[in-house]
RNA sequence: GGGCCUGUAGCUCAGUCCGGUUAGAGCGCACGCCUGAUAAGCGUGAGGUCGAUGGUUCAAUUCCAUCCAGGCCCA
């Protein structure tokens, strides 16, 4: 007779290969056919809401590793949020405007830029940004990530646009919004400014001169051996004609200065480290050194300008380094960086008498009107007549030259828009908020701190096109700022309704409300802003352009989450504008992640080669694979990803996807409305298995909570492995198989599989959303059941289950079934048995394991899945097989089977072969075919 | 150069805050079993000078300092 037909085999659908990568896209498309997300929304009206609200990526190229773990990441907060009860709502947005886009824009058109209006190119930027929109969204929707991909938030949608004009004129109207002048790169053969990313640095020539600085006044207390002599500082640039806006000598206040001989009656200021390679370069190796400076001493002391004869202040600065030059730093804070930084501090302006064109002002004597390069050799003409050029001579650097003409650039002050960090105490008022906020992990709050703390005024202003205006308007006559809330609401609904176009085609007479004039002189002609925002500004206010406009959103949000360098970008913009219009941070909770980087811990670059592209993991492996690298990293530090992680978590999904498999293959019969079996009639092991299940369900709920998602990944992964697959599936299969198909033992254990997928399946849900649907579909139904598992919530710990007495007396059982296991492999290894069901284990354990485990005598063959267990009381021999020394409580011996093999359930019982009408099976399989007949 | 952060088995993570038995888990690997989860399943085993060096201490993976490697943000 087969008999192998009567047992009760695994059986599902279900397929054991994912093959993910053909299967994700048709999960997408039916979860959108079914309009999930409209569904899930619907039935969580009047939850409480959990808003994390998305920080927009920039629409220019498609999303990389690092945006698909961003995604994946709030995807899976968003879904277990969800979930856990609240109503997760998530408005996924894009910043639009930008250089980055108009450069591009720039890049494409070439020469027929010029023959395009503003507006014009504004269009071509919109398209666009358009564009890559609608690749991007494509490609966060094949990740998994759920949201409102209907009705995303778009920084150049003209509500928005709106928005961020009417935030600007907040700060305008409160007086937080000045004017000042500042260097930046300038193109004066483009006439126009530059960013950082326009330009190119390339090796260029440079006239290199050191020049003298004399310092007013006697230096007082210094060494004797500087008396009679004026103290000389000496400084070295490479753009001699900025020495016309010199209005500083900057020293480090840490180094070391010398005062060496000079020219007669002279005593020259150097850094004592650069001493010797200047004297060399000045031919005068041989010059005494007359006494040590302190530099701390000379701050606030006065040089004369050796071109003007006006005032030189020295400064003390850190950025002075000893790599090249005298230490002693020309500083015209109207041409540096650096220099503006340190005549801020020192209450400097921002001196640069360049125009446009990059000629000097007419205001500068000798050489205005000049070129400023032309005017070099005419410095130092000027330098040397008058006996302050000390040396010159050829130096060739890398200098910054315009990414369009080629050209040397020049770093020149211009008027720009600030938000001013300490008028009305925004600096204060931001360090306050920020201790209200939740920073995980908590060092983001030092990070973010300390960069508030030292951040120079927010210059807001960008000479470009693409973007939203600074809506104000100047006075034609008397060049002051008019602005109130009538010309700022008018401005707004305008915008409202055009957008920020409206701006650049409309007069600025066009733009106000009708009869608006200066309030200072009554002047009606008005000039309108041509610089544009910054674009931090632009998603710096999302949280008014979005968590207070759209009715399904609200103010602030519970979570911003993002790479940790966004504590310099979006956190700390979103947090500044916040506080200077709503007095506190619009986030309640700030989480960051780490960087992407590759096996090595090394960035990803073009240049390594070691870049990882989201689609060909997707199309290897797939979305799933993607998402479970994400749960399972810590990903608060950097994150690493490779072959070898990737392929290793594929593994890690083979598991836990067969897992639920088998769970699924033994429940095909089952029904849970007719067949569940009561809890206090289940067979013990199945109650304890639950009682384990339980304590995942807990940890796991509260590492949802507490974003640790790489602990869920451990937890369910060992689950799946340990207690599932090595120890109860392994230990049930006898009971399921070899059962009567409707007994109660049977469906004792299918109520335990059961309940542990459907809980498994929800549990798993916001990190494998795709798979655990595809567990559903197979999962048996119960009436009232959710149609997809993302209408379902999360397991929640069920008393019912958890039993942790029972857990106790089971333990000693599972220790014992270690040194079984063991035993039955030495003797395997000694070719007296092959499958464990051949042997029998004799145990003799001492008096209080004995008493512990003698309730379990006859489950032990079960739970060690042999055919019989002696259990004896006894002093053990002392040491036990693969064990040394140590006295184990307990000694094992394999021993063969009594009895012959079942025909049917493969266990050995002496009882096998009495049956004439079943002479090859054990009582335990004719009852059980009896119980079917 | 400055600020913040990280470094535990081949891989992903526990443990370190509040120093103290042979530093744990899973995967991978090796060897074996099974062939009724089968492009599956089970078992056993081997892997770590806890980044390096100094210091504090009776005792340091754990505390302190320096260094090395790496990351983010500034310069």
């Amino acid at each position: 007779m087969d008999y192998k037909a009567t047992l009760n085999l695994p059986s599902t659908a279900f397929p054991m290969r994912a093959d993910l990568a053909r299967r994700e896209p048709e999960q997408l498309a039916r979860w959108e056919q079914a309009r999930l997300y409209e569904k899930i929304r619907a039935s969580s009206q009047g939850r409480r809401r959990f808003i994390l609200h998305d920080g927009p990526p920039y629409a220019n190229g498609h999303i990389h590793i690092g945006t698909a773990l961003n995604k994946i990441l709030k995807d899976i907060i968003v879904r277990s949020r969800q979930m856990a009860g609240y109503d997760a709502v998530y408005v996924p947005g894009w910043d639009c405007h930008g250089l980055p886009i108009e450069h591009n824009v720039d890049k494409e058109l070439g020469d027929r830029k010029r023959a395009l209006s503003l507006a014009q190119v504004r269009q071509r930027c919109r398209q666009y940004a358009e564009r890559f929109i609608a690749i991007q969204r494509e490609e966060f929707k094949r990740l998994g990530v759920m949201g409102d991909w209907e009705r995303p938030y778009l920084t150049m949608d003209p509500r928005y646009e709106a928005i961020i004009a009417r935030e600007c004129l907040h700060f305008g109207l409160s007086g937080d919004l000045v004017r000042s002048r500042k260097p930046i790169h300038w193109c004066f053969t483009c006439r126009t400014a530059l960013a950082e990313a326009e330009i190119e640095y390339e090796e260029e020539s440079s006239p290199s001169i050191y020049v003298k600085f004399p310092l007013e006044g006697p230096p007082e207390g210094m060494s004797p051996e500087l008396a009679g002599r004026r103290l000389v500082a000496v400084i070295w640039t490479t753009t001699p004609w900025t020495i016309p806006a010199n209005l500083a000598v900057a020293l480090h206040p840490d180094y070391a200065y010398v005062a060496v001989e000079g020219d007669p009656g002279e005593a020259w200021l150097i850094a004592r480290d650069r001493l010797a390679p200047c004297l060399q370069a000045f031919g005068r190796s041989g010059a005494r050194v007359l006494g040590a400076i302190d530099p701390r001493r000379l701050e606030g002391l006065r040089c004369r300008h050796p071109l003007s004869g006006g005032d030189s202040l020295v400064v003390l600065a850190s950025h002075v380094t000893l790599d090249a030059g005298t230490g002693c730093v020309h500083t015209a804070p109207g041409h540096g960086r650096e220099d503006y930084d340190v005549g801020r501090r020192y209450g400097l302006e921002a001196y640069s008498p360049v125009d446009d064109d990059g000629r000097f002002l007419p205001e500068v004597p000798e050489f205005g009107g000049l070129a400023v390069f032309e005017a070099n050799p005419r410095i130092l003409q000027a330098l040397r007549a008058r006996g302050s050029l000390i040396h010159a001579e050829t130096y060739t650097h890398s200098y910054p030259h315009c990414w369009r003409c080629k050209r040397p650039v020049i770093f020149r002050a211009t008027p720009q828009w600030f938000i001013a960090m300490d008028k009305n105490g925004l600096r204060r008022r931001a360090l306050e908020a920020i201790d209200r906020v939740r920073w995980i992990p908590a060092w983001g709050r030092e990070r973010i701190y300390g960069m508030i703390q030292n951040r120079p005024d927010w210059c807001v202003s960008r000479q470009r096109a693409w973007g939203v205006p600074i809506p104000v308007f100047t006075c034609e006559g008397c060049g002051a700022l008019v602005l109130n809330e009538a010309i700022a609401d008018h401005v707004f609904r305008l915008f409202c309704a055009h957008g920020a176009d409206v701006w650049f085609e409309r007069e600025a007479g066009e733009l106000v409300p009708a009869g608006t004039r200066c309030p200072a002189c009554g002047e009606e002609r008005l000039r309108k802003e041509s610089d544009i925002l910054d674009v931090w500004f632009d998603s710096g206010v999302s949280h008014a352009a979005v968590l207070e406009e759209r009715e399904d959103l609200g103010w602030p949000a519970d979570l911003y989450l993002e790479g940790s360098d966004q504590h310099r970008g979006w956190f700390h913009s979103s947090l500044l504008t916040a506080v200077g219009t709503r007095g506190r941070a619009p986030y309640e909770a700030v989480l960051t992640h780490g960087f992407v980087v590759d096996a090595e811990g090394r960035k990803m670059s073009k240049s390594l080669g070691n870049v990882i592209a989201p689609k060909e993991v997707i199309d290897r492996f797939g979305a799933e694979i993607l998402r479970l690298w994400v749960a399972a990293s810590d990903y608060r530090d950097d994150i690493r990803i490779s072959e070898t992680i990737l392929s290793q978590l594929s593994d890690a999904y083979r598991r836990i996807r067969n897992t639920c498999r088998f769970l699924l293959g033994n429940l095909y019969d089952f029904e849970p409305a007719r067949h569940a079996v009561d809890p206090p009639a289940m067979r013990e092991i199945d109650r304890l298995f639950l009682h384990r299940w339980q304590r995942l369900v807990e940890k796991a709920r509260r590492a949802y909570g507490e974003y640790e998602f790489h602990s869920i990944f451990h937890g369910l992964h060992n689950f799946c492995a340990n207690d599932l697959s090595a120890l109860y599936l392994d230990i049930l299969k006898d009971r399921l198989y070899a059962s009567a198909a409707g007994s109660p033992l049977r469906r004792s254990a299918q109520t335990a599989l059961y309940l542990l997928l459907e809980g498994l399946t929800r549990l798993v849900a916001p990190i494998l959303p795709f798979t655990a649907e595809e567990i559903w579909r197979h999962l048996p139904s119960r009436p009232g059941r959710e149609e997809s598992v993302h209408l379902a919530s999360l397991p929640e710990p069920d008393p019912l289950w958890t039993d942790p007495e029972l857990a106790a007396r089971w333990e000693p059982v599972f220790r014992v079934r270690t040194e079984v296991t063991r035993a039955l492999e030495q003797a395997r290894a000694e070719k007296r048995i092959g499958q464990s069901l051949e042997a029998q284990i004799v145990l003799e354990a001492a008096d209080e394991l004995y008493v512990q485990l003698r309730p379990f005598a006859a489950e032990l063959p079960a739970v060690f899945i042999v055919s019989a267990v002696d259990l004896r009381r006894g002093e053990p021999p002392g040491a036990v097989p693969g064990e040394e020394g140590a006295a184990a409580p307990v000694s094992v011996r394999v021993e063969p089977a009594p009895g012959r093999k079942c025909a049917r359930c493969w266990v050995f019982d002496p009882e096998v072969g009495t049956f004439p009408d079943h002479p090859d099976i054990c009582p335990r399989c004719r009852r059980a075919l009896e119980e079917s007949a």
